[in-house]
DNA sequence: TAGGCCATCTGGTCCT
DNA sequence: AGGACCAGATGGCCTA
């Protein structure tokens, strides 16, 4: 299934998947993760793998402790008294020796780990991947499948949005990347981009939209505090449409967005990096999920995840990625989380887009 | 408890 | 022959 996944959306992911999966550094890093897994780590997967791998390890290696002797043991073993009558044509059936049979188990021993080892770097591959897409969360990780459909979508927005040349409407974002995700995932999108999808999704008008019951009236381009919808993700150092620099804190929304929904020339408290302050309207996430406290808790992380850089400037030009990592600059493992003073004045992948966006 | 997701094992196929 | 890749089967875990 998943492979059918992956054909069907990696024209999309391919180039990006192959940047962060294929190169020798990011395949060697996660080997040696991997096998420092073996030992016992939170991850249960990881654990219940590594419970396996380590046991089929130590059986590779006795087995192969034998090989030599079974290399011996085969000659004689193989031609049989029975075989010596056979006067039948064709090739010769050999005869399934003990020791052939256990060459054949060591091989399908290897073979196994070899399998375990692979599916652990496509794993890997889709974590980069999952760290990257909009919605992010340590805790709540999205499965492969939505997050090989939110990765094509996101391409594909992206793409749109350098195609039009214009900022394209925040509902219209959200719609692109949610189009074709689950219903709980289109609700984690939403809430880690502080959107009701009701609004989005049923809307007829979901251009200007406007959430009944809620002290929210959004509009795109309001200048409204109800903006905040969006906190956190433009810099101090907005200074509106057209002013200042612009330096983007989050990379999920392309840069087009920051200018058009912040509230113009102001930089309130909302947008700065330390607001803690509530982040969503009530009622604004969880729709279809529930907000329960846990849920709530869980929401909170993610949007903590979502504003998060992901993406590192690392001192010089832009690294994103282990594409980054190879040339020596961070890591997409090794960023640094938002709050951890490694965001000052930090540039996104969207510095080009933003530049396009203010020319 | 059913369903979704996942890791692993396994045999088949293709390629080097 | 052996490795990579693939897809089916299986069983465990988690959640609604």
């Amino acid at each position: 299934m998943l492979s059918r996944l992956f054909s069907e959306v990696l024209p999309d992911v391919q180039r990006l998947a192959a940047d962060w999966a294929d190169t020798p550094d990011e395949v060697a890093k996660v080997k040696s993760e991997h096998e420092g897994h073996l030992g016992g780590e939170d991850d249960l997967d990881e654990a219940r793998g590594g419970d396996s791998s380590s046991r089929a390890e130590s059986e590779m290696a006795d087995e192969e402790e034998d090989e030599e002797e079974e290399e011996e043991e085969e000659g004689g073993v193989d031609e049989g008294p029975e075989e010596k009558g056979n006067k039948k044509r064709g090739p010769k059936k050999r005869k399934t020796s003990a020791a052939r049979q256990e060459r054949s188990k060591v091989r399908r021993v290897k073979a196994n780990a070899r399998e375990r080892t692979r599916m652990h770097d496509l794993n890997s591959a889709l974590d980069n991947l999952r760290k990257v897409v909009p919605c992010y969360s340590k805790t709540q990780k999205l499965s492969k499948i939505e997050t090989l459909r939110l990765a094509k979508n996101y391409i594909l927005a992206l793409g749109e949005i350098l195609r039009n040349g214009k900022r394209p409407d925040v509902v219209s974002y959200v719609q692109m990347l949610c189009k074709g995700l689950s219903q709980p995932t289109t609700n984690l999108v939403a809430g880690c981009l502080q959107l009701n999808t009701r609004n989005f999704l049923t809307e007829p008008d979901a251009g200007r939209f406007h959430m009944p019951g809620s002290p929210f009236s959004l509009h795109p381009y309001s200048s409204s505090s109800s903006s905040s919808y969006r906190c956190r993700l433009a810099s101090p150092n907005y200074q509106g449409p057209g002013g200042g620099p612009l330096n983007l804190r989050g990379h999920s929304y392309p840069s087009g967005f920051e200018a058009a929904y912040a509230p113009g020339g102001a930089s309130p408290d909302y947008l700065s990096p330390d607001y803690e302050g509530q982040r969503s309207p009530p009622g604004c996430l969880g729709v279809g999920v529930g907000a329960s406290g846990k849920q709530q808790e869980l929401d909170a992380e993610r949007n903590y995840h979502y504003s998060s850089m992901h993406y590192s400037r690392a001192g010089r030009g832009l690294t994103f990625g282990p594409s980054g990592a190879r040339g020596g600059g961070a890591h997409s493992e090794n960023i640094p989380p938002f709050h951890e003073g490694h965001h000052e004045g930090a540039v996104g992948p969207y510095e080009d887009i933003s530049a396009f966006f203010h020319n």
